[in-house]
Parts: structure tokens; sequence; C-alpha cells
DNA sequence: AATCATGGTTTCAAATTAAAACCACGTTAG
DNA sequence: CTAACGTGGTTTTAATTTGAAACCATGATT
């Protein structure tokens, strides 16, 4: 972790997110956080990964405030892993991740869990990028600008 | 790569994604390509990673369908890489890895990079998630579903 | 003919990961 | 009381991955 960034001394708005994250399994465990798991063995079991592992990327993400401990919810003396407001901000990402899996990972017939409405157990929409008029947005219609000097580039 | 999946054969929606696209780096070097970056040498000047991991890199990347290898487009006797459907299908995830560094990354008057409106040049709004009917959903309005009897739990 | 730029591959040391063994603490069973 | 057990980890150790640097191949430049 902790990458070293020599060529550029602070890293960008995408990069840093990341980095924060830590590796996949992290955000495997916050997409069971999602789900309502809580406890490590709940994620040693979900996901099936070593328990040291497990372990340092618990530390991780509470260290990196998307995840917070709190004493366990039924009495026993353990602790329980909750995600914070910085944590639940993670779910477009883990949706878009979702449908870009359903886009391209899945046969058409090929049965896959789905992300739904909770009050109508409809499918939910694609993510959406709109402009501030409305407008929906795709890729070739946005820049990225960098602030100040304005060095426009893409 | 190619991450053992022990205790169920089949990776979820979430993880098969994650597997495809590799690791970070991977994220990044997407990131460049939706940026119009092509060649070998720009991805490792912006990126300033070894030459080594971004040939693995773009090679994993290539074998996934996310880029596609093209004759270099002005001439010279070299290749470029560009991003093929699949990979340009990952620009949401993108764009939600950024608002959310934008969100918790930075400090309210720190200057960052920001992704605009290529017409009106101004900010794009945030990523919208709706359900089929219109409304906007958080994570608590929604639900993930397994499809009948498959034993995929998520 | 020698040099340089580009786009890699190879080599090798260092860091990371993962499996398994171990440990601590509290609970239940005998 | 004591032995086994479940939960939630840490430590140990080997295997894998990473990354820096050196090397190489090809074509263009001087």
């Amino acid at each position: 972790m902790a990458k070293r960034v020599s060529h550029k001394d602070s890293m960008c708005g995408v990069a840093r997110p990341l980095d924060a994250i830590g590796d996949w399994w992290s955000l495997l465990i916050i997409r069971d956080a999602f789900d309502g798991l809580r406890r490590f063995g709940e994620f040693q079991k979900s996901l099936g990964l070593a328990k040291n592992i497990l372990s340092a990327r618990l530390r991780n993400l509470v260290a990196h405030g998307i995840l917070d401990t709190v004493p366990a919810s039924d009495g026993s003396p353990y602790q329980e892993y909750v995600l914070t407001q910085k944590g639940q901000g993670l779910f477009p990402l883990l949706v878009a991740l979702r449908q870009w899996g359903e886009d391209f990972f899945f046969a058409p017939d090929e049965p896959h869990v789905t992300l739904v409405d909770r009050a109508t157990h409809m499918p939910v929409r694609r993510l959406e990028l709109r402009a501030q008029d409305g407008r929906m947005l795709m890729a070739e219609d946005t820049v990225v600008v960098v602030p100040a000097l304005a060095g426009e580039r893409e």
C-alpha cells in the first residue's frame, strides 16, 4: 500500500481513492458490508480469504475511514464493522461495477444477481451521468479540466 | 492474476469484473485511455510505472477485451492501445471513483481536476441511480436478489 | 557507421500474499 | 472444575508478485 508517487507528489482524483480502498478484496468486503455483513467471521465465510489478509484489509479500511468498528450489537464480546458515510459513498462505484459486469460478463440468458428497487422489486435503471441542464452524457461528451492554470488535457 | 475461487466455482457479478480489470494500475491505464492516451510510452510517462508492469497490464487488458491493439495511426511501426466497447463501458465506474474522490479526498478549497460537460464546460452532475419509475435511489432503497435457485449468494 | 527513440523482455532482489499453525478469551458440556 | 469449542484474531513460513534496472530489437537520424 502507500504507493510511491515519485513523479507527481500529489495523487490525482482517481488514484487517491484507489489507494484508500486498497485492493480488490477490500471492495468485496465493502460490497458485503452493503449487504449487511458486519462480523469478521461473516466476511471470512463469504469471501473465503485468509484470516490474516481479512484482518489487514479491515484494519486498512478502518484506518481510511471507510469502515468503523462498533461494539457488537448482540452482546458478544466482539466488535462489528460498519460502513461510515465515506464508505457508503462507494455505493455508486459498486453499482457501476455490477452493471458493467452484467453487460459484459454474463451470457444473455445466464442468471445473475440483480440489483432491484426495494419498494417495487423492479430492477434499477442504469446509472446516469447528466449535465447541469439534464442532458445525458456519454464519455465523449465530457472533458477533464485542471483548475487554475487551465492546462486542459484530454 | 487468475484468482483462485475455491469455495464457489463461479465468481459473482462484482468479482468477475474486478478480476478482468486486474489491478489499480489497470484502472489508471484505462482512465488515461479515456483521456486519449494510446501509446506505450505515453502511458508509462503518465503513470510512472515500470515498463514490465505496464507491459503485463496492457497485455492483460487486451486479453480481457478491454483494450485493443491497432496499428499506429501516425505511420510509426508501433501499435496503439485503444478502448473497446467493453472498455468504454467502464466510464461510469471511473466517474463514480472520481466523484467519491472529490467528496472525501480533497479539502473544500483544495483544487482538483473536474469532469465537465464538453458542450458547456460546466461540471457534470452526480451520477444518479434511479428506479424504473424515475425515483432516485440511495443504497438503502435497493436490494440484491438472486435469480431463482442458482446457488450464488450475494 | 554510430547513435538515438520506442517498445518492449529478462533478471533478480524486495515486498506482498496466502495457508496453516498458533493463541487468547469467553461459553458451554460433562 | 476442567475439557472441548467458537470467535476473532496474530505469527510463521513459503510461494507469488512486484518493480527497478539492465538488456535487447527495430527503425529512424546524424
